[in-house]
DNA sequence: ATCCAGTTTAGACTTATTCTAAATAAAGAA
DNA sequence: TTCTTTATTTAGAATAAGTCTAAACTGGAT
């Protein structure tokens, strides 16, 4: 994906886009390894000339996950994982090893399941 | 529950019923709050006499989970949430007030979603 | 009673994340 | 442009959850 289109991107979504914005969204939206915030940090360090402090990389990831760029995983306790919404689609999580797994939503086979829902709730 | 049943239940689970943990299970079969380490720590302290100290309670906590007896949530980043597991249920998550209700399977009309599985996995 | 392995304890330590206050950069007005 | 205001970034301090450590304690087997 090229610069111009991450900016633009980011400014649909409100988003001022700062050079330090565009590479850490620019890196969630190439790659599908669900990093946490530290690999997020390491792997866009190399990108960026001069250095780029660990509070803008959390900063940044939060303005994504709360402008709706991108989401939170939380699947091993202890570990926030990063996931862009590139499209909608589930997690296969390998438990013995943390390993996730992207599944195409044409993968899944299902019915939605049925819920009684608890009270005060109601589907929309 | 009482003492003596929960005594036996740790015992039949491997796990030498020392008063601590005695407390501390107990207190987890009997709520359905899904409370956090720091949570149980607080309930629990008022049960016993003398103090109990933090390490233990993360101990103790971690040795159920692996001897089978509860199981960790990790539904919001930065917290783990810990469930006895008195019997198998789903978990229906507010994410607006981060409330967590206990769905019975009864309560699910659901058909098993057959998923085409990643390389190297299969059903069993 | 004594011993020993298993358990608990307080407090130091680690790791992930947030906060803070100062420095920078970008955007808008003159 | 140049000035001014506002938003962003920064380094490092602060916080919070959880783990580690080494010493003290227990409780069952000798």
């Amino acid at each position: 994906m090229k610069a111009e289109e991450i900016r633009r991107k980011l400014e649909d979504h409100g988003i001022q886009p700062t050079a330090q914005r565009c590479v850490i969204a620019g890196y969630l939206f190439e790659t599908d390894s669900h990093p946490t915030a530290e690999e997020v940090d390491t792997a866009v360090k190399d990108l960026l000339p001069g250095s780029l402090s660990r509070a803008t990389v959390y900063n940044t990831l939060n303005l994504l996950v709360e402008k709706g760029l991108i989401s939170e995983l939380s699947m091993e306790p202890g570990k926030v994982r990063y996931d862009a919404l590139k499209a909608f689609h589930h997690h296969f999580v390998d438990i013995k090893t943390g390993r996730i797994i992207d599944i195409e939503p044409e993968d899944v086979f299902d019915q939605e399941p049925e819920i009684k829902l608890p009270e005060n709730f109601k589907y929309t």
